[in-house]
DNA sequence: CGATTCATGAGAACGATTCTCACGCTTGAT
DNA sequence: ATCAAGCGTGAGAATCGTTCTCATGAATCG
């Protein structure tokens, strides 16, 4: 059983303030800004309890560092990132998805898992 | 300029004979256990090389671990890869390539990339 | 009000990858 | 071939994101 604690009630209210994906470190400089100091530590697993608990959406960016967001649709969906400042655009792929699924069974793998993420240059960062 | 040494012909061969995705470690072992041994950092750098080169196709596990396969096809592709076995089919995907580029375009991102990889467990690791 | 047990935090530990820098080897010109 | 120029190499240190450890703190349940 997941217990209520004032550090989740402020990973939880920090990852709702913020637009963009943002990595497990940027949300523990948040919370220090806020006044509300959390481990380090309690912040990597609270996003992963999170996560895992499909309550945020998490991905890597190209470098390979995690990125949690908190995601406007609940139902499984993919993201067009902007590189530069992170501007997230959630597409839902009926097609994408349907596509993976048959490729995955004409081959006759099972248990079928994607990453389609979508990575490109905003509108306003290309000035 | 690039020169051939005696190093990246054996990184190359090493690969060449890898069927599934490895990872710059893993390769660094099989070029030990051969003989042929290189040092790690020369194989993460020569491993580097080919993919900007576009000579491997790079991707990232689970784990955030980064693999490297030499594969059959030099167009653009993407692969259906077995979790357990990491046995691998390359797939093309006009349909998806299309959807990732109208997205972008309807969104009004430029430069996109797309991060497009299918995982699941295949036929003879289903046991 | 306990007792139980999960949660927390500081710092150590980890693990993949990159960096440093002195030395070696490929290369292109001679 | 010979040689100078400079990229490539390797061992180990350094990075850096992330996880682990473990003693202490605090939800939760009866």
């Amino acid at each position: 059983m997941t217990r209520m604690t004032r550090q989740r009630a402020a990973v939880a209210e920090a990852l709702d303030q913020q637009d963009e994906f943002r990595s497990a470190q940027q949300l523990h400089e948040v919370l220090r800004a806020r006044g509300d100091s959390v481990g380090l530590a309690t912040v990597y697993r609270t996003l992963q309890t999170f996560a895992d608990a499909h309550e945020v959406d998490q991905l890597r960016n190209a470098d390979g560092e995690v990125l949690y967001r908190r995601c406007e649709r609940v139902e499984h969906h993919h993201h067009l990132v902007c590189r530069s400042c992170r501007r997230t655009i959630e597409i839902d792929g009926p097609t994408v998805e349907a596509w993976a699924a048959k490729v995955g069974a004409a081959h006759d793998f099972t248990d079928i898992d994607h990453t389609i993420e979508l990575w490109g240059i905003c509108k306003d960062c290309r000035g």
